[in-house]
DNA sequence: TCCTAAATTGATAACTACTATCATTTTATG
DNA sequence: CATAAAATGATAGTAGTTATCAATTTAGGA
């Protein structure tokens, strides 16, 4: 990766920032210190820092929504290979709701847990 | 919530499968048992279903992604009234990724949690 | 049963977040 | 310097979703 203004300006500004700011807030911060970002450029340094692990991009599910008839508290696993959203049972995260709570003070509605990785029929496929 | 034929059919697909299908998926359902129903009424009736508690909709954040220069282990809470995102320590979920493995047998690779609800500031604002 | 108001539908158009294309510019290195 | 690789950014396009709104359906009364 090659040094650029651009990057080096985004990666100040993200890293100044202690919300969690959006490519649309970016760039909006950007501007505000004169440092104009094409739109272009800036998802691209993002994502490129992002699978660098320079910074971190939380989006959790990929563009569209997942419908569940399940309305049982439990949590997904997304499979990187085939897609397949299966469910995981609340119990792997036990009083995580109570102990962020604690932590925070906040008022917790709801939560979701979303992993992603290899499931077993996959990781099979992929061994032969 | 008054009847309706549509309302039926798509719970009634959501119902019998097993795999947590998308808008489109759920359209393409439709359209296989010769019920098409139209692309907004499945939209309003989805959101409708999910608000009443009848189904589930998984999507964790909003439509855009929020960038993090914190690549530490730790999970998001996002407030629902002023739209703040807060780092939550990944202690609140100990052990989450190894008993999911266990229960599962899946490589997990990355996990989030995603919790919504109301922040202190906002808590306290709403009190007067 | 019929009447009416409220709820629902669905075609169309629009919106938002994001990505592909590609000519131009910048950076790193021989 | 020279040159190849990398990066930029304007433009156009895509995907998922929502707004608009006239036409249809539903749920209760009279």
């Amino acid at each position: 990766m090659n040094y650029s203004k651009q990057r080096e300006k985004i990666l100040d500004v993200l890293t100044n920032n202690p919300i969690h700011p959006t490519a649309d807030e970016l760039l909006e911060f950007l501007k505000e210190e004169n440092s104009n970002v094409g739109l272009t450029t800036l998802y691209r340094n993002l994502n490129q820092m992002a699978s660098a692990g320079m910074i971190k991009k939380i989006d959790g599910l990929e563009a569209s929504a997942h419908f569940d008839h399940n309305t049982f508290e439990h949590y997904h696993f997304i499979c990187k290979e085939c897609g397949k959203v299966f469910d995981i049972p609340s119990s792997v995260a036990p009083s995580v709701v109570k102990n962020t709570r604690e932590a925070t003070g906040f008022d917790i509605i709801s939560h979701d847990i979303v992993f992603h990785g290899v499931c077993s029929e996959c990781k099979k496929r992929k061994e032969n």
